[in-house]
DNA sequence: TCCCGATGTATCGCTCCGATACATCGGGCC
DNA sequence: GGCCCGATGTATCGGAGCGATACATCGGGA
């Protein structure tokens, strides 16, 4: 998942580990965080897989870096052109490896760059996962409501009532991509 | 995490790891599941450290079960003292651990064992942690806003509305839990 | 001058997930 | 009678990601 966010990031721009987190914070939001012990791990195995290069021309040095003393650290990534090509073939899986939990947001951050038939797609498969979701715990819900103290029973229909708001977001979201669609 | 929540099941009745999971899925709801993957790890794990042991008497020969055949498998679990012990220690718990993200929803389901005051600190926790986030991602997002495309616009939105919702969700809770709390 | 908070790179141990492998049991169907 | 399938049941493995932590530099304000 850190993968595509990344190589979504680069794509724009090149970016050093600090700031690549930054703009995955302010990119995903309140979605997810990523940390440090999984971004510098995953740059590492993405430069050994050889989707990014680092850029040696030091990014202090465009701004008239103080003479002395060698600048040390600061490592800028770039993506390389096989980083490029991964890029563009995961923006194009539509499978449940694009709408589970953990993966949508990231997806749906990169949509702008994503095509249209793609998009569509994946929402779908988001929506129905979240309709399977909500009908599992409606049927419980209705089989054991009466055994639930009222904690419990608070926190599922919480969770019932969050899930339903996704679905409606998605279904509006389907319409729009539908309206663009049809009469572009 | 999964700790308290195994912990919190057994101290109503045994179980066996598979109906344990059932349970888990039931009371957890939408908010979370753990997988055998974390589940049977953390049962050895529990098991090693004293809070619960294995019920040798097995369950199936209640139901009067079949004679033949020495019954394998299905190994029942069932707290110790000190695993009843350590379970009122961890519902005593009122800091981070209990209203972060992936640890709220599992102290919230057992709120009904915990003390009212305890149950207080926690949702009014949870509520602050909630609103400095919320607060995060409206500064970050009033400084970015022209610079994001429609989508990743959208996705922060959306988040920010959820955090909102369940900001008033606990806000009534609280409310509730001071009605009763004052006045018993 | 000194210290603090932001910037910056990096690792370690841990929890949890998803996939997978098995084995058994009861019921429905041909 | 025989077969298969889905539920029940126990268990492991590899990998992703997190939180804490360490450490170093830099600019600015007291």
């Amino acid at each position: 998942m850190l993968e595509l966010a990344v190589l979504g990031l680069l794509h724009e721009a090149p970016l050093h580990g600090y700031e690549l987190r930054q703009r995955l914070k302010a990119t995903l939001g309140s979605f997810r965080a990523f940390s440090y012990g999984s971004l510098y791990p995953t740059l590492r195995r993405m430069k050994e897989a050889g989707w990014l290069a680092e850029d040696a021309g030091n990014a202090d040095m465009i701004a008239g870096a103080p003479p002395l003393t060698g600048r040390r650290g600061k490592v800028v990534y770039k993506l390389t052109a096989e980083g490029k090509e991964r890029f563009t073939e995961l923006l194009a899986e539509a499978g449940p490896s694009a709408w589970e939990d953990e993966t949508f947001g990231v997806h749906f951050a990169f949509f702008s760059q994503t095509e249209p038939e793609v998009r569509v797609r994946i929402l779908e498969g988001r929506r129905s996962r979240l309709e399977e979701r909500r009908e599992g715990v409606r049927s419980g819900l209705a089989r054991t409501r009466e055994r639930l103290d009222t904690y419990t029973l608070q926190l599922q229909e919480h969770g019932l009532e969050s899930v339903d708001r996704e679905v409606r977001w998605l279904t509006e979201l389907i319409e729009t991509e539908r309206r663009r669609h049809h009469q572009p």
